[in-house]
DNA sequence: CAGTTGATTGAACAACTATTCAACTATCAG
DNA sequence: CTGATAGTTGAATAGTTGTTCAATCAACTG
């Protein structure tokens, strides 16, 4: 899906390389993919979710391991799981009263991955 | 780096499961690095930075360049690079009064492609 | 059925963030 | 030097977000 924006002439700027630019414009992605990609991240911008995540990545749990793990309340991790569930990073089942809850695939645990190598270096 | 964190009781819940949850935080890093790597994926987390990323890797590009890509202004721009430098995530090089910006690795493209890869399933 | 515990939800509030505006620095041309 | 353009920076503001609290739902027990 390509972009349809046109270059913003308005940007105050004389010496804009056109050549590149309207070039590189073919090669975006729509404004929609861009905002799609950005929730997704956000996920993974806040350190009490990516904890949750590498919990996860660990063992499956139920809301009253991980808030206890965590340190925090059940509407809190509740809260985050659901946010989690909605981008489909995480899953769950019920057993009784608990709600176990586990990665969706294998996309965090790469993601965390590269996260980390970055840092690494 | 292990993590020092106890196993908050306070959580209200009665039936947590000690084994489990013992042995996933044996496996938990420190906070810090919780925090590290969510404030390195929060830099993913915005539509506008997700584009400057996927522009320049594309091609390397001016301050301007960008601005008339995206829409914004040069201003806006500039800040979401300073963040981005910081992290280490693009480079520049001064070429006369241009910047000329480019990414610092491939780790963003990486990240990128498994953001995609997700949202495609 | 009532009582208990696990989990979810919505509202409210505090903390954070992205953009804009204005002022400033840097580089080049003359 | 002066003037012009590219880029950066800080403050302010509007918008977003994470947590808490209280209420509610869901499942089990007796």
């Amino acid at each position: 899906m390509k972009n349809e924006q046109q270059i913003q002439p308005e940007c105050g700027c004389e010496t804009v390389h056109e050549e590149i630019v309207s070039q590189v414009q073919g090669k975006l992605l729509s404004k929609e993919t861009y905002i799609d990609l950005a929730t997704l991240f956000k996920l993974f911008g806040d350190a009490t979710r990516i904890q949750l995540l590498h919990a996860l990545e660990q063992h499956e749990m139920c809301v009253c391991d991980l808030a206890a793990l965590l340190g925090v309340t059940k509407s809190a991790i509740s809260h985050q799981l659901k946010s989690l569930r909605i981008a489909r990073l995480v899953k769950y089942r019920r057993d009784g009263q608990n709600v176990f809850y586990s990665l969706a695939d294998d996309h965090v645990q790469k993601i965390l991955d590269l996260g980390y190598e970055h840092l690494s270096e």
